[in-house]
DNA sequence: AGGCACGGAGGGAGCGCTCTCCGGCATGCC
DNA sequence: GGCATGCCGGAGAGCGCTCCCTCCGTGCCT
């Protein structure tokens, strides 16, 4: 009978266990459990036998104890609004991208994210409270808002984060984003190269950066293409912000050509639209959305729109994170992304 | 200055500098903070104030080691493809709806999930690690398909699970479902009231339990209606494999007047190719999708479809796991939902 | 030949917390 | 007044792991 080397459900195996049956030290089988330093390779090989007979699993909180490490960094969502809010939130296909590309940075050191949602002040302590006690390493942060203030107490508390676009404010945190006015210039020389006369922008939320520099970005270039000023509604990076804004700046300029709708998501909204009002797309109206998530091909017709590269960039920002845990000591180094036109259908 | 209660970055606080503060033993500090026992509210007084002066968080790790509970459960979706396939993953509504029941069933115990993907044997092997060195105390498993091995492998280690639709093979392990058979039946019913004639189906995954569900109920109740049988082509939940299965039935059958798609996703793929080949919808034909996703409102016409209440689902999944997980010894037990018609415009 | 350096294994001290046990004090009952 | 009964606080033993320190043995240099 294997049975008294099996763990038994009421106690699994212990380090202690593995060196009794390995007929070694406790101090050998960790050092050759986590590889360091050198083990006589015979011995290595009886601790290994050891391992697999009695089952044995490292305990983790064990090992978080003494290490200080939990091996674990939070992806916070911060800003989502009421319950209803969240839906919406993890339904918009950037956040699975997002996800998708968090997911792969962390494949290879072994770790994986805890999710969290910051959408109101105890939410907000208790994200905080779970770094402070070590649950984390550090926090992998998506604002859907600018004004949020949890980049703040993150940097206040002095911990390890990495946030995806820029802080409104400036912090002492590292970032990735996007060369967002890059994106809009791009989406304005091409609906000026495409003759569009009356192109109308259906923005994003004004408070968040991305929204800012895309909008202020469309303005430039297409002020040095002769056009100083195009008509702008506000949307809130949502299919139906998307199209209430394209209604508004139908009925107000029902002469329009091209529209740039800040997202995808936007952009769908004021394809709808321009469908129920009878608009042909491209061939009345131009219409250009920004990100290339999964909305841009669902979409019809399919989406012009600026790629964001999400998933590589959420990538990076993983190791941006996973290199501060390392190197606590150094300056947060930011990763700035270029962005790029693909063109489909609808432009 | 009270610079010397502060947690100084080097080391934080801890029970026993509370309880220097405090004037009081480790033990009453602890019994104060997880506000067990009776202690003399004057002492709770003193001891909170020491608390707050100090800083004071308790350790996770430590509290971890001796409670034998991580108070993390994981959310594992099992059965994803290759990278490119994580990314069409967390971009599926159905994916964003499930985290979003989970977190909120999550958040009145202050837990959260830690997202995992588990799409081969490494992964798998990774994920029962996890869960066996006491990383999370529980899993919340989401398959994509049914031939999963991820189920078996998690009952067979006794590990604390529940599931996200019924397994393909009967396990001792607790899930919540819907009642896939009557969903597609009030497709079929509603198809039928409808007067169409001719209605061909786009299936799910032949090896989801799911799929299948829903092809069999739909199948069954057409017979019952007089129509024996009507024209599948298998879809594989994606737009993409909604619009390719209707291509195909389209060129086999140009004289259908209906559709039962498996999954909003697929059945926006339907509509799509509808469109291009100049079908007018619902006129010409009706169009059911499945599930209620975001999908189905952002489709043009708006999808009239099957409900699944996904998020109130992972809500429930994640309150029997809690309930698993804080009482080892019961049975598993598992949920059935019912399913609703929500009327829109397509069919 | 003696000493020194170094590789490799064991010993033991914690990491910060919970929880059981125990002691002391106030109270209630006969 | 004596004894049983609570009730509340303290002491201390770990939980399972890592890692520093020590110690031993071998090989090499002088």
């Amino acid at each position: 009978m294997t049975d008294a080397l099996q763990p038994t459900a009421a106690r699994p195996a212990t380090l202690e266990d593995v060196a009794r049956v390995a007929g070694v030290s406790r101090s050998t089988v960790s050092r050759v459990v986590n590889g360091v330093r050198n083990v006589d390779p015979a011995i290595q090989e009886t601790v290994r036998r050891a391992v697999a007979a009695t089952g044995y699993v490292p305990n983790s909180a064990a090992r978080a104890l003494v290490t200080r490490r939990a091996d674990t960094v939070a992806l916070i969502v911060s800003g989502a609004g009421e319950t209803g809010g969240d839906g919406m939130l993890f339904t918009d296909p950037f956040f699975g991208r997002v996800v998708s590309g968090v997911l792969c940075g962390l494949r290879p050191p072994g770790m994986h994210p805890v999710l969290m949602l910051a959408d109101d002040d105890a939410s907000r302590a208790q994200v905080i409270g779970y770094l402070r006690r070590g649950s984390a390493d550090g926090a992998l942060l998506v604002s859907t808002h600018g004004g949020d203030p949890l980049p703040a107490l993150l940097a206040e508390a002095g911990l390890p984060a990495v946030l995806f676009g820029r802080p409104a404010t400036s912090l002492p945190l590292s970032y990735v984003d996007l060369a967002n006015h890059d994106g809009a210039r791009l989406a304005a020389d091409h609906l000026a190269a495409r003759g569009c006369r009356r192109v109308v922008t259906v923005t994003g939320p004004a408070d968040l950066p991305a929204g800012q520099d895309r909008q202020a970005g469309f303005r430039e270039a297409m002020a040095r293409h002769g056009r100083p000023w195009s008509p702008e509604a506000a949307g809130d990076f949502t299919l139906r912000g998307g199209a209430a804004a394209m209604t508004r700046l139908l009925a107000e300029h029902p002469d329009l050509d091209g529209v740039f709708a800040a997202n995808d998501l936007m952009a769908q909204g004021v394809l709808a639209v321009l469908r129920e009002h009878g608009r042909r797309v491209p061939e009345d109206v131009a219409v250009i959305g920004f990100d290339d998530s999964s909305a841009a091909t669902a979409a019809h017709p399919r989406l012009t729109t600026v790629r964001q590269p999400v998933e590589e960039m959420a990538a990076r920002m993983t190791a941006l994170l996973l290199d501060r845990i390392a190197h606590p000591g150094e300056r947060p180094a930011s990763v700035l992304f270029e962005p790029h036109l693909i063109v489909r259908d609808s432009a």
